[in-house]
DNA sequence: GTTTTTTCTGAACGGATGTTCAGTTAACGT
DNA sequence: ACGTTAACTGAACATCCGTTCAGAAAAAAC
């Protein structure tokens, strides 16, 4: 046997990244085999070479499309009148985003020392990118005097952790929804950093 | 050849543990072998079977080890007398024990889902009776009136996240001092579950 | 000094791993 | 209708995996 009914690259492509992510997230990277994944897509593993060079391109692959959106649908945002406005737009674009993408979101923060150096290098510089988005409004909060912090960098990070954690518990089908929880850690972060 | 010189029991063990839990740390669970492990210690693979059933029982048995540590070195402290101070305590305690077993903490958080289904629940059971102190803390600031939260399952687990993260970028080799550092979170803890 | 026990070696087990590739077939262009 | 191309199969490659075990040697017991 060889090329099956209604096989064609446009559709496979994207399976095969679909089935990556989800066992990816579930089982991690070094655990999950090439003939899993292509089992998953319905197909031999031999076919994935097709697609990608090899297991590592996939993993960066991933990772740097979540990069890119992450970055992208932050830049789409329009721009706050205030620090105050930006620190809670960036609050709920942060929760609602990485609620959104559970998997992708999983595999950015545990897969990262499965990455060659030079792919570690590169999605390092997305992320210190997307930190630095949050680090301004912080900065300017602090300008304009309604934000008040001992550190920025470490203020910037704590704020990033505390919202990202949201992604280890919440569930669609819990008792909270998802602009309950967008309320509570606003409340939160911005008491964090406010000035008294 | 067979047993080597200046070989016993009560070294091998705990070599063993070491190596693992470095090697666990940096390369994650599923990307290392057996072998590594046994070069690391400095014997063949098969020695390893002397001291424990399997891989999985070597995993099980570092994130046992520090969760009972965790639980031991929380309780080992003076109880605090008011909700405030007992905050301020458990923030510098969690700070400075994570920041004390940076390998040991990688794991307990990365390597979950490569837990048996039994190893896991003994595992999640510990952590959320971990939790559950800073739970209680938190109930009592309500009832003295010094704390203010909309929802406390939600409160307690951002606080957890957000000091748990200092790990992912604190060096001892840094900018800032541990007590520093200590001071900077506890601000940030301290005005985000604060009455207004 | 001899025997017993503990600790480890080295080889082996069946099976899984990532990756390559010649060959086969479905889909497409004309 | 036919030739070309794109998509995939299935087998093979060398290497690694966790685990077992008979046997050897060092340490401990007597």
């Amino acid at each position: 046997m060889a090329r099956t009914q209604g096989s064609h690259s446009a559709s496979t492509g994207p399976k095969i990244r679909a089935s990556a992510q989800r066992l990816f997230a579930q089982h991690g990277y070094a655990a999950v085999s090439m003939r899993q994944i292509a089992a998953d897509v319905g197909v031999q593993a031999g076919a994935l070479y097709n697609y990608i060079p090899d297991k590592q391109a996939l993993l960066f692959e991933l990772m740097k499309r979540h990069m890119d959106d992450l970055l992208a649908a932050r830049c789409a945002q329009k721009p706050a009148e205030s620090a105050l406005a930006a620190l809670e737009a960036f609050t709920r674009f942060h929760i609602g985003f990485h609620l959104d993408r559970p998997d992708a979101v999983f595999i950015a923060y545990m897969e990262l020392r499965n990455l060659s150096d030079d792919n570690f290098a590169e999605i390092e510089r997305l992320r210190t990118q997307y930190e630095g988005e949050l680090t301004q409004i912080l900065d300017h909060g602090l300008a304009e005097r309604v934000f008040d912090m001992t550190d920025l960098k470490v203020a910037t990070r704590a704020v990033i952790a505390m919202l990202t954690g949201v992604t280890t518990w919440y569930r669609d089908s819990g008792a909270l929804s998802r602009s309950e929880v967008e309320d509570i850690y606003w409340q939160m972060v911005h008491n964090a950093v406010r000035l008294t």
